[in-house]
Formats: structure tokens, sequence, C-alpha cells
DNA sequence: CTGAAAGCGCTTACAG
DNA sequence: CTGAAAGCGCTTACAG
């Protein structure tokens, strides 16, 4: 039904191997069989069954991007757009195209990975998850699959990785709190789990002992990154009597929540307590008083991970990339108190 | 390298053809041969090239979709995750993944569409983008590809499409808000190329047509859907004098910009304005007031956009589906008096 | 129930 | 500069 180069071969009275060199541009062709096979190829509405050059190239051009589903609303975190902006972008400037698969849970995501990596579509794989000791991480390793993960890994020498540095930003955001006279400042939303939590949690520990301030426990408050529950935190903190004048949230949702608590508790921000949060969502600039936030440069992270993963693919070194995008602190009124 | 169909069967002593009717659970094939064909590809750890059987099947099982990209800012609101979410899930069901490419500007996608629907990747695809006489689309209806809409497009019938009910909520909303006395409304957003906020602005009218209102051309602004322009809509409004006690915006971005504005003004809300949105994103509940908005169900929308097009590719019938979703208002603080 | 053979649509040494 | 042939890894009538 669709024309072949065989088609066009026979209308044109040459072999489909040129017909062939013609459309790979092939530079030993004669410049006017050339031009005659492409009228013929234009005439003919000739388009290249794309599959079956895969199959005799040994080469699909398509990575696999796997992301979270429903169930932990990643998704749905305005960073994630950003990140598959940044790889789709520069793939496309690579010729690359992605295949997105999303996992409901960690089983499924084992299958979906086993799969991608096995399949023989995706040449290579972008993941957006980083936990603590991932099962399906430790098969790619095994597989020698070329892979690349946004988010440091818990081990993460012999793994390709990009991430921000969240040990010096959290330092730097802490130390903006101390510089304006905060001793109590809270910090909401490690979770043991996810990495970069624990990352930023060091930063803030390190500021705070650098400043020979003493971290207090009870200013410190567990919970899952992604959800929306910085409300339930905060209230949780303000109805135990904790003491306290600012807030490091990880994540700007939860900001938002604690700052809905403030303000129904006729709080000021920033006069009474101060407060920031992390990933510079457009809730930040929006919010009321508009909040300080930590822009991640989640597209240039996107970016990133699919230049070190063309690497990984096409470079048979067989070393291992690690990017730092700088993250950016972005100073708003809810952390500035001569604003 | 990998291991094929043809070193199975050498090692299981069976025709490459066994193997495959194996792999494809083939009923006639004998229990116990079957057996030790799948013993020995667990043991050799036999992966089947999807490549290669694509070529042979001529089906990918792949479908292409295709979004907007960091010109319009499209891919980074909170609804594209969302659909592409219910897109993913869905397709997963019946077995099929998901193509993703994002386009910087139209002669860029013109080119996507072009190639996704003649290189033999894609089975069909899904469209986000829809303008007003778009080339792209006579394009695919030329070439009988199957595709779908997300989002009616101006010349509906041959087409097929999902949407929400524009026109009836957009009725609805107006209502609620003729409802409470407001008798001077603005209308925020509409754009004469998007076709979802002319369908929504027609809801508007007809509502305030049967209250016996007259419709007030100064009340109307027109702006980019997605544009982050409510402030300085509001604030033309407001600056101009032009009296009124309700605003309804195209989208919460922009009905966020707005309060922003007001509430600088020292406008109270909803005492003083009442305010609505749409698309019922996470901004909408974090707002303060809390911002009524209407849920347009992204997700559904995505996934009722899969199912349109696995008919379109699987029935010959060569009929066209056209899908609405009902969306549904989501009353908060922003546009109750008695709250 | 199983195998030999042709075919899916392209690419690429090899020979001339 | 061009063609004939083999091959990429699978599938599927056809024959037995």
């Amino acid at each position: 039904m669709a024309v072949t180069i065989n088609d066009v071969a026979r209308v044109a009275n040459v072999a489909p191997s040129t017909v062939s060199r013609v459309i790979a541009n092939n530079p030993n062709i004669s410049i006017e069989t050339k031009e005659r096979v492409q009228k013929i190829i234009k005439e003919m509405n000739y388009h290249q069954n794309v599959i079956a050059s895969f199959l005799a190239n040994r080469s699909t051009k398509i990575i696999g991007l796997v992301v979270q589903g429903v169930t932990e609303k990643a998704f749905g975190h305005p960073f994630m757009p950003e990140i598959i902006r940044g790889i789709t972008s520069m793939a496309h400037k690579f010729g690359y195209r992605i295949l997105i698969s999303s996992a409901e849970d960690i089983k499924e995501e084992k299958e979906l990975i086993s799969s991608l990596s096995s399949d023989g579509i995706a040449e290579g794989l972008i993941l957006t998850t980083s936990r603590i000791q991932d099962p399906s991480i430790e098969q790619l390793m095994k597989q020698k699959f070329p892979f690349v993960l946004i988010g440091r890994p818990s081990d993460s020498e012999q793994i390709n990785w990009v991430d921000n540095d969240n040990f010096s930003v959290t330092y730097e955001l802490t130390k903006h709190f101390i510089g304006q006279g905060h001793r109590k400042i809270a910090f909401l939303g490690v979770s043991s789990e996810i990495i970069v939590t624990l990352d930023r949690y060091e930063g803030y520990k390190k500021a705070l002992e650098d400043s020979g301030i003493e971290l207090e426990p009870n200013l410190v408050v567990r919970g899952k990154f992604l959800d929306n529950s910085g409300y339930d935190m905060m209230k949780n903190l303000m109805d135990r009597g904790v003491d306290l004048t600012g807030v490091i949230a990880c994540d700007d949702y939860i900001a938002l929540g604690a700052i809905k608590l403030l303000t129904e508790y006729g709080i000021r921000i920033p006069e009474d307590i101060a407060i920031a949060g992390f990933n510079n969502t457009v809730l930040a600039e929006h919010s009321i008083p508009a909040l300080t936030s930590v822009e991640i440069k989640a597209s240039v992270l996107g970016a990133s991970a699919f230049e070190l993963l063309y690497h990984a693919i096409h470079d048979q070194r067989g070393d291992f990339g690690h990017t730092i995008i700088p993250a950016e602190i972005i100073q708003r009124a809810s952390s500035i108190r001569e604003f």
C-alpha cells in the first residue's frame, strides 16, 4: 500500500540501493541520478519507513523516559513538564525522540524499565525517580544499558546523573534567614527515602552549625516531599507551641500550605514568620505574599540529562558523568523583612 | 550480540518459527515443546526485538502525541501533564505507548506532524493544539491518517475530537454570578484564534441574554489564553474606571493575576468583586481567597482521546467520534458572598 | 504440531 | 558511480 524504495527504484530505473543512497545523502552518487530520484520521490510521495531502517541500522534514535504516575502525583508537579521540555528540546537537536511511559507504582515501574531496556526500541533511558536503593537501577547497571538519573542516587559513582547543588543552595538559603536575625528556623518535608530532601537537610544543618546555632529536632518535620501536606505540618508545629520565626520548606506546595495555615492564624508573613520554598513554581510568584523560592532550572536538568545519555550511548569509554546544575535563590517578600 | 530467536531455536533444537509461535502464545503448539522453549528463553535471557516484530507485523502499537513547546508555554500549564497522564494510562491498557514530541512554533509543528504521520512509527496521532484553520489538520485528513484533537476544531464534523462542554459550563458559571446579584460581570481572556475561549464566551453571552442583562463590550477583555497577563487586564479595567462586581477569567492564571491586582488595590474578594477562573489548577485551591474554578477533567479528556484514536486506528468504518466531557464548577470563597 | 521458505522495507559491504 | 546480494530479526501462510 505505502510506496516503498522498490517502487521508486522501478520508476526511476535504478536499483533500490541507489534510491537508498540518495535518501541517505551518500556523497558518491552522480548529481543527475540524485536529482532525478529525488524528483520521483517527491512525485510518488515516498516516505521512508523508519521501522525498516531501524532494523537495518540497529539504531532507533529513540530514548525512553520513565515518570511516576497517578499515585505519587509527581507527573502533576510543575517541574516535571519543565524537565520533559528540556529533554525533548535537547533531544531534538540530536535527532532523537522521546518515548514516554509512566508507572503507577514501584512494581509497574520495574516491569516498565525491564522491557524498555531490552525490547530494542529505546537506546537509552532517563529516569526521574531516584529512591534509596532502587532495584531497577541495579538491574540496568548489570545489563550495561545506558541510562541517566535525574536526581543523585545514593550510590552515585558508577551511574550517570544530573542534579542541583542541593546541599549548598540550602546552605545559602539558611544563611539568608540567619542573616536576617532568625535563630529558630523550621525545616519542613524531609523524607528518608528521597535523597533531594536529605541533601537539603544537610545544607540546612551545616549552615546552622557554622553559625553556632544548635539544631532543634522539633523544628525538623518529616513528610512526603510532594505531598500537599504543608498545612498540616505547620498546624502541628503551631499547635504544639513550637517557638519559631522562620520556615524553610522542601517544596513550594508545602510552603504554600504553611502560608495558608499561618494566614488563618493571623500570623504575619514575613514580619512574624519568614518562609521560603523550593522549585520556584508559578505558585511562588502568585502567592500573597510572593514566596521566596529556589529555582532548580528543571529544563536545564532535563537537557543535561539528555546530553549525558547521548554520551553514554555513543561513547564506548564507559565512564560516568555527573552534572550539577546550580540552583538559584529567588528572594521575594515572604522572607525579606525590609521588603 | 543480543540473543535472537535463532539462537534460542538452535539450543532448543527447533525451528525459529516454533520459537516465534511460543512467544506469540500460538495455541497449536505442544505443551512440552512450549515449556522447553520457554525454559530456554529464560535461561538465555532472550528478549524479543520489537523493532523486527514491528516490521513483520506492520504494527508498532505506538501513537504520537504533539504538544506545544517553549514559546507558547502550554507544556508548562498544569493541565498538560494531566492530559498526558490520562492518555498514557488508557494507552497502557491497550498495550500502546506514547511517542511525545513538542514543537516550538507552527512551522516546526507542521514538519513534526508531517513526519510523524508518514514515517511508520506512530499508528495515529493526538494533537493538543486546536487553532482556527490549522493546515496540519487538513494535511492529515487528506492522508487519511488517524488522529484525534483535544479541543473541538472549527470545522468539526469529519474529525475525531474530545472537548469539554465549554458553552454550557460557562453558561452555568455566569448564572452562578447572576444568581448572587451580579449584573456587571467582566469576561477576561477571549482570543479569536482559540476556540475554547470563544465557546466559553458564547456561554457567558447567552447567560446574560437569558437573564435580560445587556452585554457590555468594555467588560469583555481580549487576551492570550495562557498568558500570565491577568494582572494587566484587570489593571486596565480598574484604571479605566469600568464599573463591575464580578470577573470570569478564561484561565486560573488570569484570575490569579487579577486577584493580585485587586488585592494591591485594596479591593475585597468576594465582598467587592467576586471572581472565578477555569481549569481548577492547584493554584486555585491555594489562592487566598480560594478561587472558584472549573474542573475540566484533563486526564479524562486524555483518556477519551486515546479511546477515540484506538477506534480510528482499528475500525475500518471511517466514521468520526466526538466525546464531550462535562466540566464541573468548583465553588470556592472567591465567588461566594455568604462564605 | 512443526519446519522450510518467503517476506516486511531498508542498508551496506563487495564487485565492477 | 551503480547494482546484485545478503542481512537486520521477526512472522506467517503453506505443506506435511
